[in-house]
Formats: structure tokens, sequence, C-alpha cells
DNA sequence: CGCAAGATTGATAAAGATCAAGCCGGGTGG
DNA sequence: CCACCCGGCTTGATCTTTATCAATCTTGCG
């Protein structure tokens, strides 16, 4: 399947810098391969070296890591509009990290040579910049979590994270969002046992911190799970048109 | 004092990238301001705006984050060679975390329209998406390794990755190194109390995996520091004149 | 209807935090 | 020149968090 890339990956990019027209039709030139992946698929492994850059258009993907005893750290979620190896891809290196979808996916598999052309227009490579400073700004707070949190505020930092970033691409409804992972995926990320992780989920929801039922994750007391988690939003380096999802969260 | 950079940032950068003739002049007519800064020092706190991209020439810094409690977690050493904060200078974004000495350093401040100037030549530019691409690969293990390892296997994990590195520019000598940290600097990096830290190293020396005296950190059997930690350097993604650093880790 | 994946519960063990001292070395002021 | 002081290292005892092991329950779905 051929196609441009659709509205999320603009607005994404134009989350970072304003784009020029010019910058507008580069972009829109680029014909990039949009393919559906079912859950639990891996899009590229470890040691593989890619072809073209990934990105995710819809659905719940990760990178992760997988330890010599079978366990699984996954480093990151990506949502949709995230890359998925952008730096790797550019440098067309070998990948130190696997990525795979979590749940059913579109995955946008989009040429090198289109991402070094982009690379060329200012706007365009700033933007590209901005993408991964804030990869490394999440997983900088990642290592802050597992380094002096308690499992229950690492994971309610981790849901409020992902309730923003999900509100910047119009993917959570208010204070609700669709979470298709199992608590098993939960735990991989947080760095818990998927039992801990259980008995965690339920004393966040006995707290009214959260209050999930089924794929859906429903926040009822945002500003509780802020103060609980510790969790300020800075990091993540919003742009200008995103300050509205914040709103609600100091800091 | 101003003056150009010296060798050690040029080294640094051809190991990702051959460079030319016109690339070298670029770079050699970098002008920085070089100075010493003494340790314990802040080179940019959280929320600051930097001005410049600061490099490390000589000494021993990290990355940090404070946290309301007043701990402190480590989120990166930085050895000569490394930036301390390329991607947010790049941007001219606020820090999402800050920059400290923590053993006397020479620091370089490169004025970030030199360094822009910089990405305008595509092997520069590379040379730098690459430094960018490491920093992310060693936040990542960094996650792996506090998601799953034991505090005596991180620890003996980074001892590696450090050896590995400063050998890279030239700053361990054989199997030793130069590690002016305190125990509670490798605590904070490590997730774990002061305390703590100092049984985990006991253990490690008792297993005759490393063998510290002083400031110096020695180990003397590489293979099974190696085996014991899980380590494999492919996450470096260590160029082809690196090899030789490698050459006694499989993988 | 029956299964398999995921969620839940309980009991026990291990890793690491916390609290509280004590020790050691080197720099400093009297 | 020495006493003392302070930062960093070391040790011990106890407490908490989380892992581990082992079931059992629930539910979507073929």
């Amino acid at each position: 399947m051929e196609a441009g890339l659709g509205s999320v990956f603009t607005r994404k990019l134009e989350q970072f810098a304003p784009l020029g027209d010019e910058d507008r039709r580069v972009l829109d030139s680029i014909v990039a391969r949009v393919r559906q992946v079912r859950a639990r698929t891996d899009l590229i492994r470890e040691g593989e070296r890619p072809k073209g850059v990934h990105l995710v258009l819809a659905g719940f993907a990760c990178r992760y890591k997988l330890l010599s005893d079978g366990r699984r750290q996954i480093t990151a979620f990506l949502v949709p509009g995230d890359f998925c190896d952008l730096h790797v891809s550019i440098l067309s290196e070998k990948m130190d990290h696997g990525t795979a979808t979590l749940a059913p996916c579109t995955v946008v598999d989009i040429p090198r040579e289109a991402i070094l052309r982009l690379l060329e227009r200012p706007a365009l490579a700033r933007a590209l910049w901005w993408a991964t400073l804030v990869d490394g700004a999440v997983l900088r707070q990642q290592v802050v979590s597992l380094g002096n949190r308690s499992a229950e505020v690492r994971a309610a930092h981790l849901l409020c994270e992902l309730l923003l970033r999900l509100r910047v691409v119009g993917l959570a409804d208010g204070d609700a969002y669709e979470l298709p992972l199992t608590q098993a995926d939960l735990a991989d990320a947080v760095g818990v046992t998927a039992v801990h992780m259980n008995r965690v989920l339920q004393a966040l929801r006995s707290q009214g911190l959260i209050a999930s039922e089924g794929k859906t994750m429903a926040i009822p007391d945002l500003e509780g799970l802020r103060a609980f988690s510790g969790f300020s939003p800075n990091y993540l380096h919003l742009g200008p048109g995103q300050r509205a999802s914040v709103a609600a969260l100091a800091g």
C-alpha cells in the first residue's frame, strides 16, 4: 500500500517548529508504504539494520530489549506520531534494541533517502532534532523513576505521561484514553513483575487515582495523580500549540 | 580563555564518520572559551536555557536530576569528548536536567552558532547525530539495568562501560582507569544508597572482578566482569577505529 | 462448551533501604 | 606540630518493597 503520510505526521512535526510552504511540499512528496501490523509483532529486531524509518500512525508499539534470561525491558512506548527508529535509521546503523507492536498498528515505512531529504531543510531538521530530544528526555525520566521511585509511583507517573502524550495527538478523550496493553506489558516498562503490577494497579484504583475498565484508562483526579507521582510535563518539551493540553498541570 | 578545540573533540567526531579537509577546516575555525571548573560545580541547571554547548575536555562530569525529596539521579556520566547538552542547545530549549562536574574539569563552551555551522556540513551533522544516538543507547542500557538487574550486576556493567568509553578517548591504561568519583556518586547513578553501593563494591572486589585502590579502578579479569554483568559493547556503536578497544570483548 | 490468555490472590524469600554508629585520613587553625 | 573536624568509607541491625512460586478465577472467543 502506497500513500502520503496523512496528517498525524505533519501535525506532530509542526508541534516543534513552524513549517514553510516548501517544507510542507517536501513532506507531502514523501511516498511511503502504509501497512497494518497485528499485535505482538516485531517491526525490527536488535542487531538488524533498518532499511527505512518506521513511524506509528495508529495503535501502540514499544522499544524493548531482551535479556539473556528471557526477560524483556520496554524502554519506550510508541504512540501514533512517534518514530520507531529515527536516529539508527538516519545513520543506517545496527539496531541496539528492538521495536514491536503491542496492539494492532498502522505503520508507515519511510525510505531512508526521504528522511535525508527532510534533513536538508532546516525547519524539518529542527523538528527531527526535537523529536530526538524528547525521546531522550523521556528516557531520562524513566531512569529517574526506576532509580528512585516505588513501583506504585512509577506506574502513576507513566500513566500521567501517557495521558499527556496521547492528548497531544488527540487520542485522549478528556481524562481517559485507550490503553490496549496487558498488565505484563506495563510491568515490563515499569520494571516489576506482572504479579506486582497487578497489585500496584489495584492500589492506585483503591486510592481513586485511576479508574481502568477493560482497555480504557481513566484518570478521575489528574491533579491527584500528578501530585502522587511527582509528574511535571517540562521534559516532554511540548510546543506552544500543546500548552492547552497541559493547562491542568502545574509546572 | 580562548582557544581551538584541541584534538579530543576532533578525534571524537572522526570516530563516527570520515571528515574531509573542509570539514576539518570548519572544525578548526571554532573559537571557544576553555576554562577550568572545580569539582562538584553545576555547569547548567535544570530549567535554564543554554547559551552554547558545553563539552568536557578533561575530568569527569554528569547529567543529573534532583527529586523533590533531595535525592539525585545521575542519568549519564560525561567523560572527555562528551557533549553535556548538545540537543537542548541546538534547539535553545530549556534544560530538562542539570549537568555538573564531579571531578575538576576542563570545559569548553561552544557558541550555538558554531554548532549550527557544523550542522550545515553533512559529515559533521552525521557525527553529531551519531553522538546523540550513542547517548540514547547508553540511556536505554541504563533503563535495562535499573529495571532488571541486581545492584551488583548494574555496578559491574557500569564499570565495564566506563572502561570501554575511556579506552576510546585514550584514558584507560590497559585494564585500569582513574575514576575520581565517590561511592555516593556511583550510588546515584546505579540507583542504590551509598551504604549499599559500599557493600556492592566490596562484593565485586572479593569476587576478584574489580580491584580499586584510591581513585584508580582496575579490572583484573575483564572477561569475567563482562560475563558477570552481561555487558555487550554493541550499544556504544563504536566506529571501526575503536574495534581494537573491544577486541577483548565478545559480541 | 471449553480453552487459553490474562487477571487475581496468598505465602514465603530475597534485595535493598533505613537508621545508627564507628573509623580513617587529610587538611586546618591554634 | 598537634588536636580536631569533616567528608567519605565501613559495619551492623532491622524494616520494607518486591520477587518468587503456586494456585485459582475470569472471560473473550473459536
